[in-house]
DNA sequence: GCATGATCATGC
DNA sequence: GCATGATCATGC
């Protein structure tokens, strides 16, 4: 059903500077401005509003938009909303961090995944490019407290493309997508295969399964998705005015994957003890060590001065050192941060945060090796994330067994002033275990029960960690 | 010798 | 003051 316009459907920055006036409003208010003058819409807006308290009708705040303030009917099909000038809206919450930060709430859903055609498209012809090559994206400010969601308001409003370099790295993303598709392999699909754009997981229901065109294995409806670190860094940078970006690795065009480059720009220091590293890339001598110096000195061979790369935030990349030991093997297991009790004993494993952070992220292994005088020599370095089926069957064990334990109150024993509890440990699963992580015995959050207990985090095993890296590390 | 528990150190 | 990365220490 067509209404009077006052944007031409045609121009992009024209439907922008339409857009732009929902700058300060929020959902009501432009429910109630469109009815001004209209009393018979009036008894739509409380349609509206029971409507909408229905958390799971999703997209319903774009529908608003859509009817309320374009005055268009959706479309369901796979032309952009306004098909005339390419633009696809979306509409979306940020949220703001108790430390102030500001950040995407949700990864920016681009459209599904269909395993039997995508196989069959280029990236520049694809569903997903049509979708996402120029976004007009409305941001509204998610408050937890706020009950109804038409109270939410809109603060930023603005057109969207993703930049040259961001479209290369895009576009390898789709591709690596798309490959794993062709190799049968879609119910494999993680989150943290890409940088960017992602496979999200979408569901009603985490039973719901579908074919894929070369294997018989059911596979996860997923949806392309721009990352919630991109967007979060879209926002940051490019939405909210006055931010400078942070320093990029890639400085020139590259015929290289952004993978590749990194790889080889830091293999090209192989061999290279810490201490060459520290005399080469930093003006002092660590007389004592900071913590995170290899964290630092990976920064400095990739030619970053801070210790921010606008490609590592995008693509939530984490830098992890491994340390390997003359004898061939890691004597430490790897840390994350640490969980509250409380509130793990409410998740669910499917939307834990466990679960997201390693769906989610994607690591840069920075491998080191103890030479035959102790010295620590850089070896190289390897992108990893935890495939999928580690993740879904060993993790969740892991976890699935801790909330159990939480649950059912922690069984804790003191022996020569030490807690011994019962905890999931290394010797119980092969991937991961959980054990302290706090400063010191002071260092607590409460159980379920009440009772202070050290903080503790999850951990992925040392063996475990051996068995990821490349071969060549072990030479 | 290794698994498990404990804590240090830095930086924001 | 706390999050995070890193490593120590003890006892099985």
């Amino acid at each position: 059903m067509e209404y009077l316009t006052e944007y031409d459907e045609t121009n992009p920055q024209s439907i922008e500077l339409y857009a732009q006036r929902m700058i300060g409003k929020t959902f009501a208010d432009i429910c109630r401005e469109d009815s001004l003058g209209m009393p018979e819409i009036i008894s739509r807006i409380s349609n509206y509003e029971i409507l909408h308290e229905n958390r799971n009708r999703k997209g319903g705040l774009g529908e608003i938009i859509e009817e309320r303030f374009f005055h268009y009917s959706c479309n369901n099909d796979s032309r952009p909303d306004f098909d005339k000038a390419g633009v696809e809206l979306k509409v979306t919450p940020y949220k703001i961090n108790k430390n102030g930060s500001i950040v995407a709430k949700e990864r920016l859903i681009l459209t599904m995944i269909d395993y039997d055609t995508v196989v069959n498209e280029t990236f520049e012809e694809s569903h997903l490019w049509k979708k996402s090559s120029l976004i007009l994206l409305v941001y509204y400010l998610y408050q937890k407290e706020i009950q109804n969601r038409l109270d939410y308001k809109i603060n930023y409003v603005k057109l969207f493309s993703p930049s040259k370099q961001d479209i290369e790295i895009i576009k390898h993303d789709f591709e690596i997508i798309v490959r794993k598709v062709k190799e049968g392999r879609a119910h494999e699909l993680s989150e943290g295969d890409t940088l960017y754009l992602g496979a999200a997981p979408k569901a009603a229901t985490s039973q719901n399964r579908r074919g894929q065109p070369f294997s018989e294995i059911p596979a996860k409806p997923r949806a392309f998705a721009f990352k919630n670190s991109y967007m979060t860094y879209v926002l940051n940078h490019y939405i909210i005015p006055g931010k400078d970006t942070y320093e990029k690795v890639i400085k020139e065009e590259t015929a290289e994957s952004f993978e590749e480059y990194v790889v080889h720009k830091i293999e090209m220091y192989s061999n290279y003890s810490i201490r060459d590293l520290c005399k080469k890339f930093l003006e002092k001598e660590y007389e004592k060590r900071p913590k995170n110096l290899e964290a630092i000195l990976t920064y400095r061979i990739l030619g970053i001065k801070g210790n921010h790369a606008e490609e590592f935030e995008k693509a939530n990349i984490v830098i992890k050192t491994i340390r390997i030991g003359q004898n061939n093997k890691i004597r430490e297991s790897m840390s994350f941060p640490a969980f509250r009790f409380k509130e793990l004993v409410m998740e669910e494993w499917e939307n834990s945060t466990f679960e997201a952070y390693l769906s989610e992220t994607r690591f840069l292994f920075v491998v080191y090796k103890y030479d035959e005088h102790n010295e620590l020599r850089l070896k190289g370095c390897q992108f990893w994330n935890m495939p999928y089926q580690d993740l879904n069957m060993e993790v969740q064990k892991v976890w699935k067994r801790t909330r159990q334990v939480l649950t059912e109150g922690l069984e804790i024993r003191q022996r020569n002033g030490r807690n011994y509890n019962n905890f999931p440990k290394a010797s119980d699963n092969p991937v991961c275990h959980v054990r302290p992580h706090a400063s010191n015995a002071k260092d607590t959050y409460e159980l379920p029960d009440g009772r202070p207990y050290p903080k503790q985090c999850f951990w992925l095993n040392n063996h475990y960690i051996l068995k990821q890296l490349d071969a060549r590390f072990l030479k």
